[in-house]
DNA sequence: AATGAATGAGGTTTCATTCAT
DNA sequence: AATGAATGAAACCTCATTCAT
């Protein structure tokens, strides 16, 4: 299907120019991401960059977009597993680990984004966020009601869930360079799926119910 | 003893730079940070800015060693006061959220330079960042000699602790977004004091030491 | 085959360029030229000039690059007429004397580098010019063999020849200024070509190998 | 004298300002040259700067205005010594030779001012150069007249004489920095004095009245 | 679908000079 | 005689975007 033999060319102009977008983002952030740059890395000129995906802004939102897309659906796909509240819940930061490994640049605009409070992208794209949120309190009001969490602020566990886990597939990068100027114990977590695994593992005895207390004499 | 009785000369023009170079740091980020800008919410010419501090770079620098100074200065404050690794652990969480109710553009700054890899930060500067883990790292390890913990990577505990409360404080804006779109539940954890408690509450119970099972009869 | 009609788009961008870099940094010196005015006088957009050529330094070694370039050519053609060493010698002032008549901003340009130590050329350019003090070397050492000059330093020969004559064209410019404010002898060498004759004619008798006295009787 | 037993106050503020600027106008060019490092180098504050001697123009002015007196009380003292033409006229680039090993600044700034046309100078201080070529040209035209010289311009003669030093001393600086990149032959004249005498032995052979041909039988 | 050229606005930084004290 | 602070203009350069072909 590819148009032309030239090494480029065998994957389509605009997923090229997606890619490279991506990229740049996650290094530079979205104001010191060049255009130029991105045209450079999709191997594209850059007027095509306009022509097939649009000015900056919109690159930036087609990323992102990307991106919510993925995690909806591995979490779609985790609903439909088990039922086990504390099965959806370790679903989320995994989830998360699961498109990062994929997409590697995507923990770095994530975070970026957030901390940014979302000034690149459009209403829309922010309330698609919101399914997200309401995976992880749709868990958490599950096992409360099954008695297998205790009463804790649902939001304020989604947001322990995935910031942790965005916050160390961030950290990890400053990690690296401060381990290059002095040596530092050597326990940094091997992959974000391991990650992934310790946050919910802390965090499900964090809200699981205490047995009952033995009752006093 | 001001110098002047001109309105904004009641405070040190290098402060009110600072000052200002924080808010729009926090608001846009290093690159989309303009020095026209910080200038003129400082009150200040142009080239006064340059003369008081320098150029862009070393007011990010300046206006970050701030801020860790202050986590520092909260942290050894916390060590004075009790060596159960409970409260010293709880305490990571509740310095970030002092410094950030003293700076409310701390948080933002934080994490957009977590999310940049520390990019423009020197490395003398993220060596200091290391301390701050090494507390965590000895509250940790401290618990788990007297029991109160069970083995867990010291590292994973700090960054959930850190990440979490740093993402909540970013989040918390992106979520007034949402909720100017479509009502939400009302759950938002009200302030970052409030937040940090959360944290640690969940955290601390996360990485008890389960007590030893009654034997089974 | 020009492109289009319009008044200065017969000559291509990029040499509109140089010849305005030319004249700009030969007027005013390499620091006080302006990127402005170069872009100005080229009748060219102040971002085309970077994107045609390129920043003030890049612009400059350019410009320089040419002017040797054309050194090398007609000392080359020279090389070819005669081997007779005077010819060869009085080759190198009237070299000079050409490229300047060619490009009128040359012997400016040329001087103020000179006494700039070379500060804006980067080492390979520098190395272009040792060979235009190769071939007046050759052409002393080769008149030295064949009896026709003394011997003399053939450095400070060619320092002579290059030094007068790019010192006469600049000091030109000078004299005709302090003719405005009072009457001077009229002796002012008319053109460029005419200074290097007189150049090479005074060196060529400085150096020449005294006749054999005639013998005491 | 002095005022105070401060390392830098043995000597008076106005002649470290002057000799301050005279290097920094030397290395840098007029334009190039910062009041501000003006300042540092001659330890005094930036405001002082202005008090003691004027703004950047008059700053350079001065300078050339020590200089030209120097070499004008050279050739005073060389025209006491002897009236032989080939002495006096010798004298010229001992004479330039002499100011620029007192001050070794000395060179770079009268050429660069040549380059310049004499732009920073106003209309006085050019006349007063004028003096210095009168000199020459008495020289020449005397040696016409008892028969040691032929006839040749005098003007011509006056500039190679000085245009060949003043582009040696110059051209040194630049040859130092050839040779760090490639070897060169070992022939650079060692300092001044010996160039103007180098400069003069030929000049004056090379204007010689040549001896009277025999005549033809 | 593709390109090189064009553009205007804006970015950061520096500078010579002066003022208030 | 001395200083730190102030200023406005201008310097160089880059950027996102569009146009003509």
């Amino acid at each position: 299907m590819a148009k032309r033999a030239a090494p480029n060319a065998v994957v389509e102009p605009r997923r090229r120019i997606l890619d490279a977008a991506a990229s740049v983002f996650a290094e530079r952030g979205f104001s010191a991401a060049g255009v130029e740059e991105i045209a450079r890395r999709a191997e594209v000129n850059k007027a095509m960059l306009y022509y097939h995906v649009g000015d900056k802004a919109t690159l930036f939102r087609e990323v992102v977009l990307e991106v919510i897309r993925r995690i909806q659906e591995e979490l779609a796909a985790a609903t439909g597993t088990s039922d086990d509240p504390r099965k959806r819940l370790a679903a989320v930061p995994m989830a998360f680990a699961r498109v990062a490994a994929e997409r590697p640049y995507f923990p770095q605009i994530m975070l970026r984004e957030i901390a940014a409070g979302g000034a690149h992208l459009p209403d829309e794209m922010l309330v698609e966020i919101t399914s997200v949120v309401a995976f992880t309190r749709r868990a958490v009001e599950g096992g409360r009601r099954k008695g297998v969490f205790r009463g804790v602020n649902p939001l304020l566990v989604h947001l322990m869930l995935v910031g942790s886990l965005l916050f160390i597939a961030n950290a990890t990068r400053m990690r690296r360079r401060i381990e290059d100027i002095q040596p530092l114990p050597r326990n940094t977590p091997k992959d974000l799926a391991t990650a992934a695994r310790g946050i919910s593992e802390i965090i499900l005895q964090g809200i699981a119910k205490p047995r009952a207390r033995r009752r006093r004499p």
